[in-house]
DNA sequence: GTGCAATCTTGTCAGTGTCAAGTTGTGCGG
DNA sequence: CCGCACAACTTGACACTGACAAGATTGCAC
């Protein structure tokens, strides 16, 4: 996307792919990889290409935006040729599809055992924190296909454990109307997930602990009762 | 971006401009554009380019998102050479940087006379519906030049609007922490105008006013009577 | 009028997504 | 053990894009 800081191709071919992802280098199982003999470097087969190229637009999103990923910067990170990543993806929504679909089931797993809604809301900042890539992608539709179905499912388990978490707080506790109270509390969530992770908030929040503030801002909304 | 959905440059210079522009089209004679004819149909100067780039740009983001955005096809769009945009904004950065300035300077007279707190989200709310291009590049620093001289300053002026709203609670009904409750308030607001625009409140919030959806919300932060 | 600066055009280059067709390796039935 | 179908990857091509450079046109101060 941008010609300017993408450099030819000979100077990002090296190994720097991502360390999310466990060995970009197949190394199956001892296999007879030539080290450094004379032939190509490479097996024609990557091994795990697919997550290889999931860890290096994770890697790129979380630096750089969602715009900033190029299947043939990708592909170069990984060490294959340019077309190898649609091979797994399709094309480029295809991939962004993936990672989004990939999150909601992470966030599905976070919300898993949450304790009250006042955990889920910490849990669902948390994980905006430590998968900032996948929160972005999720929340942007005019990147995603939107009927896919590994996102859909994903992103309707995810909303199940959601509501699951606000329908357990106590009548008296969230007021007059439940559906309000979701909406509330996702909103407070979503917004500060949001702007702590466009670094918005870097000025207002300080060396403090995230999850600490948030804490205590959800201590604004549902109080039953005054300390 | 997407070579596939763009057809020839031939299909797409017709006279689609954006209609928020007030005339980007000079239409010197009112006629409509010869196809082939040796005779140029538009003058030479535009009249105000720099205008019309911007509405368009705000129409193709709106629908399709920032990412969507493409100089040349503003240029279409607009009905001048692929370069001429450049003239006005340097760059693709550039010009979403100026959306982002304009966006921090509409939202800061649109909190000018706010009442109160409540009145002040509300607006907030208000102003990421009514300008929702606005909204997403503002809140998408990957896309902007951070150190633009009109973006900071108007970033600062809306910002001290929001700062002074949400001093003028009075203490009692803030809580102990002034910084948490502006924080809470920032985050309640962004998060339901953020889940807004990009459609994921779309099944609960049905067909009410979100206006009033979200000053109900905020009866939920500082309450510092029960009713 | 003349000169100049702002505006816009034309041409070019490297980078990108996507498709099509070919190549290489793997696993499986026989 | 063998061949063969299929998956994984490569090569090549095309239309598109952003960015830059150099030239053409216009409005405007003087």
């Amino acid at each position: 996307m941008n010609p300017a800081k993408a450099g030819p191709a000979s100077e990002k071919t090296d190994g720097s792919a991502s360390e999310k992802a466990d060995g970009p280098v197949p190394e199956k199982t001892g296999g007879p990889v030539p080290e450094k003999t004379g032939g190509p470097a490479r097996p024609y087969h990557h091994g795990d290409l697919r997550r290889a190229i999931l860890g290096a637009a994770l890697d790129v999103i979380a630096a750089e935006g969602p715009s900033a990923v190029s299947l043939r910067d990708l592909a170069r990170r990984a060490g294959v040729s340019h077309a190898a990543p649609a091979h797994h993806f399709k094309d480029r929504v295809g991939l962004l599809t993936a990672i989004a679909a990939e999150g909601f089931g992470l966030l599905a797993t976070a919300l898993d055992d949450a304790g009250d809604l006042r955990d889920a809301g910490v849990r669902y900042v948390r994980f905006a924190r430590e998968h900032p890539a996948h929160f972005q992608v999720m929340f942007a539709p005019e990147l995603l296909r939107a009927n896919d179905l590994e996102l859909t499912t994903a992103r309707t388990l995810a909303g199940g454990r959601l509501r699951a978490a606000v329908s357990a707080v106590p009548a008296e506790g969230r007021g007059p109307d439940a559906r309000l109270a979701g909406i509330a509390a996702w909103s407070l969530a979503h917004g500060f997930a949001t702007l702590l992770i466009s670094h918005n908030l870097d000025g207002q929040v300080g060396g403090q602990d995230p999850d600490e503030v948030f804490h205590d801002l959800t201590g604004m909304l549902f109080r039953p009762e005054q300390p």
